[in-house]
RNA sequence: CGGGGCGUGGCGCAGCUUGGUAGCGCGUUUGGUUCGGGACCAAAAGGUCGGAGGUUCAAAUCCUCUCGCCCCGACCA
């Protein structure tokens, strides 16, 4: 049905979210240094409004804030093997520390000794101070979280996606046993979920990443999973087991109870500002971006209308009136009094810019004593825009609280009802082949026979890689079968896509 | 690094085949009328056509070189 249709009219998929992204102000390529986004105001006050949610959740759940170095030592990076080699490619490395001027032109001067890394991530770092903090079973469990940027250099970047520098947030912690440090894995991975889907409106699926997909330097990597609009899926957050590989390499032992030394057990998660595009990808529209009203910088725009300067004043007064009682009842609300602007033309731009909630206020609305209520994306009227209703001016921040609330269960029930319409089982590989023909793609899930060599060639034939293995409850009920690709023996169905 | 495309006012583009004083739309500025779904009229500002060299009486247009950007692919928690 039409409220479960979010996908839009333009063939190009990519293009249309560029043009959102750009048409609601929220970001740009930095140009000036290439692979890279400026985040503008707009785009930045939905990553604050995250922050400030998962900020809040970390902490109930025992965690403290630091900050660790943006440069590593190259030698730092090399003590775990798997780590290096997974984040080889994409190092940005600072190799001098000064400039001179030579006949006019400057050049490099200064060559370190050792080489720094940018950090495209900061166990490293993180382990070698665990390392000094860490001496008793006492110290532990020790509970971090950085909110920081870091660097990979990608090849081909795509805005809030992935870029070459891009915020989030690592948490990073150490625990006495592998038992405390696996529930810590899942206890950060279900906030990820539960910010998701009652925050972003989102929708995903847990799972676990294959050997292949892991997180270098991981013993397990743990996930959410999300369907884009196109049928992709994007990676929207992750929890690692790093056992003891980094205490090992970094040498973080503690003295337990009993009076023996043993390393750490270790892990980190994080989520990054591609959830911005992962909101983008999930509610916008044709008309732009739709944004929750929980991550919405502004919840209600109230246009005011007037013919003349007498309903002018009158209609500005009780536009005043009806934002101040709406933000007294908590909102955020922006009066859009420009003159020489038409309010059809306000309509679009507030539209374009994803404000949940618009209020349109005028003489006969005075005079009735109510106002129109229009939502972002509703069930949509005979102009196929959604239907506009009528509220009374008494108890107004109440009622537009409860519209609010309802449209954030919109969006949530209608991009679950989208993930739905667009996951199948399959179980023949002509079948699997086709679903992933030429741009095609959807959630499937299929069986597979475990071999990283199998799933190396299911994506080499079409592109589709394994998202993840998912939990108990998160995909279909395990059931035994035969793998899509090689008929061997599986002991469950996982989930295939496409993905970003 | 392979394949394709593009560089012309702030943005989007036409003009190039067939050389002849640089144009359109949007936006901007000023004034006026408008205002319940993207307003209209009038006036104005704004470009050494990515760069260098060549051919020519004359180059945005033809030739050579060069720089930059975008898309597809390879890469990728």
């Amino acid at each position: 049905m039409a409220e479960a249709r979010i996908t839009p009219r333009s063939q190009d998929y990519a293009q249309w979210y560029q043009d959102v992204i750009r048409e609601a102000q929220l970001a740009e390529p930095a140009e000036v240094v290439k692979g890279c986004m400026v985040i503008r105001p707009n785009g930045y006050a939905i990553w604050e409004k995250m922050q400030a949610d998962l900020d809040r959740r970390f902490k109930e759940t025992g965690h403290q804030n630091a900050y660790f170095p943006l440069l590593i030592p190259l030698s730092f990076l090399a003590k775990e093997a798997q780590h290096v080699q997974g984040f080889a490619m994409e190092c940005a490395v600072v190799t001098h520390a000064g400039l001179k001027t030579v006949d006019g032109k400057v050049e490099l001067k200064g060559e370190l000794e050792e080489p720094y890394v940018i950090r495209p991530t900061s166990e490293t770092i993180i382990g070698h101070f665990f390392s000094k903090w860490i001496d008793s079973w006492r110290d532990l469990p020790l509970l971090i979280n950085q909110w920081a940027n870091v660097m990979r250099w990608e090849l081909r970047t795509r805005l809030f996606l992935r870029t070459g520098e891009f915020l989030w947030q690592e948490g990073h912690t150490a625990h006495a046993t592998h038992e405390d440090a696996l529930l810590e894995v899942q206890r950060m991975l279900d906030v990820y979920r539960d910010f998701a889907e009652q925050v972003m409106a989102m929708p995903v699926i847990q799972g676990i990443k294959t050997a292949n997909e892991r997180f270098a330097g991981a013993v397990e990597t743990r996930c959410i999973e999300a369907i884009m609009q196109d049928g992709k899926a994007l990676q929207s957050g992750t929890s690692h087991d790093l056992g003891q590989n980094f205490g090992k390499a970094f040498n973080v032992m503690f003295q337990t109870q009993s009076g023996g030394r043993e390393y750490v057990w270790q892990t980190s998660w994080g989520a990054s500002t591609r959830l911005v595009g992962a909101l983008v990808m999930t509610h916008s529209d044709d008309d732009g971006l739709v944004l929750p009203p929980k991550l919405a910088p502004i919840h209600v725009v109230v246009v005011p209308i007037w013919k003349n300067d007498g309903e002018r004043g009158r209609v500005l007064e009780a536009a005043g009136r009806i934002a101040e009682e709406l933000r007294d009842d908590g909102l955020s609300v922006k009066v859009d009094d420009r003159e020489g602007v038409k309010p059809g033309a306000k309509y679009y731009e507030w539209e374009r810019k994803g404000v949940p909630v618009r209020i349109e206020i005028g003489p006969r609305d005075i005079d009735a004593g109510s106002v129109v209520v229009k939502r972002r994306v509703a069930a949509a009227g005979p102009d196929g825009r959604p239907k506009k209703e009528t509220l009374r001016m008494d108890g107004l921040g109440v009622q537009v609280g409860q519209v609010l609330d309802e449209f954030q269960g919109f969006l949530f029930a209608r991009a679950k009802a989208f993930r739905e319409a667009n996951t199948v089982s399959v179980d023949t590989w002509a079948e699997f082949e086709k679903v992933f023909a030429d741009q095609g793609s959807k959630f499937v899930w299929a069986h597979w026979d475990g071999a990283t060599e199998t799933e190396l060639a299911i994506k080499d034939a079409t592109k589709a890689t394994i998202r993840c293995i998912p939990l108990v409850g998160q995909g279909p009920a395990p059931e035994k079968g035969q793998c899509v690709k090689t008929g061997k023996p599986s002991a469950q169905r996982v989930l295939f896509s496409k993905n970003y």
